[in-house]
RNA sequence: GCGGAAAUAGCUCAGUUGGUAGAGCACAACCUUGCCAAGGUUGGGGUCGCGAGUUCGAGCCUCGUUUUCCGCUCCA
């Protein structure tokens, strides 16, 4: 496991070493949980976002893409539940060190008050036998009405305070039911603190008329909103698909291991819509679909693996993330959920708008059911970094770094190399280069030793290299350098088009899908 | 946000009991060489994370602060 962190740690300064990832704003210190992508780094999650979309709307006919707003009406937040949901009020117990949700601890003590009632119960009951009157005996003990009357008083306190977000209420509650810390036994709070997960600003350029907006904290919601805007003119049939790429932002508590929680992230998110009553048909399919994406990386299916929720969100009835084996462990990097009609439904009661798809066969309309794929995009160039990254021990005993990218992934295809700066090669390197560049991304290099400049591709995972000789310059022909086996092919110049293109192309990746 | 550790060149690090910064690699130019991290010469790059304090003098000691890492906590 420490030999496993440490990889992590290469990793994460290869990414800077290479121009993949840096710290953002990093002369200023940094900036909490934020990265920029390098002039590597943003080829290669282009390329990751490409494949995600061309295996979406290119491969499915009844899948299309939009690109909506971050910014977005404030209601919408309300009706997806992000304004309660991610509001939540925290605490911290002096002694023990842990923090809870000061909410949860409440509801937990009125489970407790609960818990009393039943233990009076089962005393009775006991106690009384067979001339138990059960119902009687609830309605009429003041032993059980007085621990009722407390529960039911702290039950419309909480709410109360819970509507206001009164914060020193909370912690009121908290001291005043006695509620201890489980770990350390003490009644030792700090104060209660909100922590808004969703960013806010303002729009409208005075003061006065400012309406306070967030900052998507996912972009699904631009999709559902959306839901008849495109469904309408594309004369989409259910079951049909709406795909999205974008930024979403959400202020973490604690942000960390490295581009795997940032503050600014992006989603690959598929919202595909469906009949009521057949979600759950089309959950494994989706499942097995977005497996198979990921499968055909061909990192090996060891790295993969299902993690079902068996906690269910407000708006699901299935859920399971796709996880792939960091250094740091399994972890998840996608998520597949039946997310019900509740959005849809839940636009419809915030906007008083319908949200209906007319099913013609049927000849009626109804809300439809969704089943959504959600990628990160920064998890999966992190995933597809570790995976890749490399330290072989060569037969002569030296240790080369190696990026084996999947050549579709690749920052750079191809890297024209003249054997030496002289003699007219680095000239005819440059034509080869500026033929090949309308094709895929060439990088030209003459400076150092051949093979420094080698590993140099090596440590960006550049798949193949060609080398112009003096030989060239009679025969046309060229080596061709694999970044994998490091073997070498004497090859026409006129050919490494074809040679090269098809294996560097996303083709060769979304045929894997079929 | 809490506790622990750390911060010196692009990277990895050294820097003695306090005396105004070094190495290797990397980078740039030139020479030599020419198929898997070659050699030589020269050069660029650091107010030692930031701000105070102690001191004649701080990379080093004290306090504060920022960032990162580890643990806790949280995670639609």
């Amino acid at each position: 496991m420490a030999q496993q962190e440490d990889v992590f740690k290469k990793v994460v300064s290869h990414c800077k070493e290479y121009g993949f990832v840096f710290p953002s704003s990093e002369i200023y210190d940094g900036l909490g949980a934020v990265y920029d992508y390098g002039q590597m780094g943003v080829e290669m999650k282009n390329n990751i976002k490409q494949y995600w979309w061309q295996s979406m709307v290119l491969l499915h006919d009844n899948i299309v893409g939009i690109d909506s707003c971050i910014f977005m009406h404030p209601t919408i937040w309300k009706a997806s539940g992000h304004v309660d949901a991610f509001n939540d009020p925290l605490i911290d117990n002096r002694d023990s060190k842990k923090r809870y949700r000061a909410d949860v601890l409440i509801e937990d003590q009125l489970a407790k008050y609960d818990e009393k009632i039943e233990k009076e119960v089962a005393k009775a009951a006991k106690r009384f036998k067979d001339s138990f009157n059960e119902e009687q005996f609830r309605t009429t003990s003041p032993r059980v009405l007085e621990i009722a009357a407390k529960r039911d008083a702290l039950h419309e306190r909480f709410a109360k305070a819970m509507n206001a977000t009164d914060l020193e209420e909370l912690r009121q509650i908290i001291l005043d039911e006695e509620i201890v810390c489980p770990i350390s036994g003490t009644r030792n709070w700090t104060e209660v603190r909100q922590f808004n997960l969703m960013f806010s600003t303002e729009m409208g350029s005075t003061a006065d008329g400012a309406m306070k907006i967030y900052l998507r904290p996912e972009t699904a919601q631009g999709i559902f909103v959306n839901y008849l805007n495109v469904q309408k003119p594309g004369r989409m049939k259910l079951p049909d698909g709406i795909a999205q790429i974008g930024k979403a932002f959400r202020n973490e508590i604690v942000a960390r291991q490295f581009i795997f929680r940032m503050r600014e992230f992006e989603q690959m998110e598929m919202q595909f819509f469906v009949k009521p009553g057949t979600e759950l048909d089309w959950f494994p399919k989706w499942k097995e679909t977005r497996l198979k994406w990921h499968k055909a990386l061909g990192f090996g299916d060891d790295h993969y693996r299902f993690h079902d929720h068996d906690k269910l969100a407000h708006y699901a009835n299935a859920a399971t993330d796709i996880e792939f084996l960091m250094p740091f462990g399994f972890k998840e990097v996608e998520g597949i959920h039946s997310r019900t009609n509740f959005d849809l439904s839940q636009h419809e009661k915030y906007s008083g708008k319908q949200i209906k798809y007319f099913d013609p066969e049927l000849g009626e309309s109804y809300v439809p059911y969704v089943i959504e794929t959600s990628i990160g995009v920064d998890r999966m160039f992190l995933s597809v970094m570790c995976a890749s990254y490399k330290e072989e021990q060569l037969e002569n005993g030296e240790t080369r770094v190696v990026l084996a990218l999947p050549p579709a992934l690749a920052p750079v295809k191809l890297a024209v190399l003249p054997l030496v700066k002289k003699d007219g090669l680095p000239e005819k390197a440059r034509e080869i280069v500026n033929d090949l560049k309308f094709h895929f991304n060439c990088q030209y290099d003459e400076k150092d030793s051949i093979g420094k400049r080698y590993r140099r591709q090596d440590a960006i995972g550049t798949p193949f290299c060609v080398t112009v000789d003096h030989d060239t310059l009679n025969d046309n022909c060229v080596t061709l350098r694999n970044r994998d086996t490091m073997q070498q092919e004497r090859v026409a110049i006129d050919q490494l088009n074809n040679i090269i293109a098809d294996q560097v192309s996303l083709t060769s990746l979304l045929k894997k899908l079929q």
